[in-house]
DNA sequence: CCGCGACTAGACCGACCGGTCGGCTAAGTG
DNA sequence: CACTTAGCCGACCGGTCGGTCTAGTCGCGG
């Protein structure tokens, strides 16, 4: 028995996949629930038997995302006992190979989903910002945890930790930014090591 | 004679900034050329004659945009005979009030229009992201200029000016983007200065 | 064997999309 | 005067959007 029939939970994640994919090397407005439905074999119905909206179903692809960031390179780049200014070449590395290899496959850079999506759905949808808000700060911690590491080490001289890393982030998505508009991977691998560079001074005023 | 009638040349002007306006505000996608015809107090016909296709209106705008934008505060902050690191406090100062002016005028921060594009449409529309990483390219050699001049006075040591200017660039567009998805201009003023402090060095490598 | 809830199926909805078209006016121009 | 042409108007087009709804089809506990 059991032929080939798709189990529930398989399709809630087949449209899960499907989304995060399409959402990421196009873009939220432009893809539609239907092509979803269609790629990943599923009935309008069955979809809406999942997910109540698209808005639903755009806040389950960041978590899915977010989950597999956190435990696939990030975990890798941020949780080794590596020494702590290699981690960023490291993830600097990882980026790089991540869009190249997506780009030699379809074409075109995707760029990172989070920055993708803040830019084009954050000044009309609240719910959506704030929620791809707290993956950047979560990836900011990442960063603010490396700096304290690297001051505590002695690698780096003190310095605001938390501005710097927040900083850190926020080149790492410029660069991918420029990349993208570039459609040229190389430009992670050029720019992205200046991220060591940054600093931020401890409490410059008052 | 000459009553309230709108002179043909005023038309494709209101177009044009209303356009603008409305993709900086919101994104592309999310705007209706239906929409643009009612605020601009045009006709869809009319949109037409003066604009084959939305795509060619997107064209427009980002020339439109890049013209303001070279003749306004970039002028401003590139050209003047101020020292070349003030250059660089000087376009985050504009940046910051800019997008602050913004978002306590209509609620949300809109970000850099040709940042949101770039995301937004690189994937799917090939003119587009060209016409938009050419802008990126002109922005990058005001950087190129500023950090050539800031090296032969002695200002900093030397390095590699080219790829600095386009790390510059980039950070400047995270920054933007990570305090458009915080809804929160601040964060430019938090992180902004720090773009001086980025370095890459001439050709480490060969 | 029944019933019930989880799930699938796909026709259907009104609204809206970008874009087209035919016709109108008014200002040249010979 | 006839004719062209730039500009303006708005109904209209096929298609797609996100979302709804009703009619099933299963497996499973009682």
């Amino acid at each position: 028995m059991m032929g080939a029939m798709s189990q529930p939970v398989d399709t809630r994640a087949r449209i899960l996949s499907t989304a995060r994919e399409l959402f990421h090397g196009r873009s939220y407005a432009d893809v539609g629930i239907k092509e979803i439905c269609e790629i990943a074999r599923v009935q309008k119905g069955s979809f809406y038997h999942f997910f109540p909206s698209k808005q639903d179903l755009a806040m389950a692809v960041i978590d899915d995302m977010a989950d597999d960031w956190a435990h696939g390179f990030v975990a890798e780049a941020f949780d080794r006992d590596l020494p702590p200014l290699e981690r960023l070449d490291y993830m600097i590395d990882a980026a790089y190979y991540w869009q190249k290899a997506a780009r030699d496959l379809e074409g075109r850079m995707p760029g990172c989903l989070f920055g993708n999506l803040a830019l084009e759905v954050s000044t009309r949808d609240e719910v959506l910002r704030a929620k791809i808000n707290a993956v950047f700060e979560k990836a900011s911690e990442r960063f603010h945890e490396t700096l304290d590491q690297a001051v505590e080490e002695g690698d780096i001289a003190p310095l605001d930790t938390s501005a710097t890393a927040q900083a850190m982030l926020a080149y790492l998505e410029g660069v991918i930014l420029l990349a993208k508009s570039r459609n040229d991977p190389e430009v992670v691998r050029l720019l992205g090591p200046a991220i060591k560079t940054l600093r931020i001074e401890l409490t410059p005023d008052a």
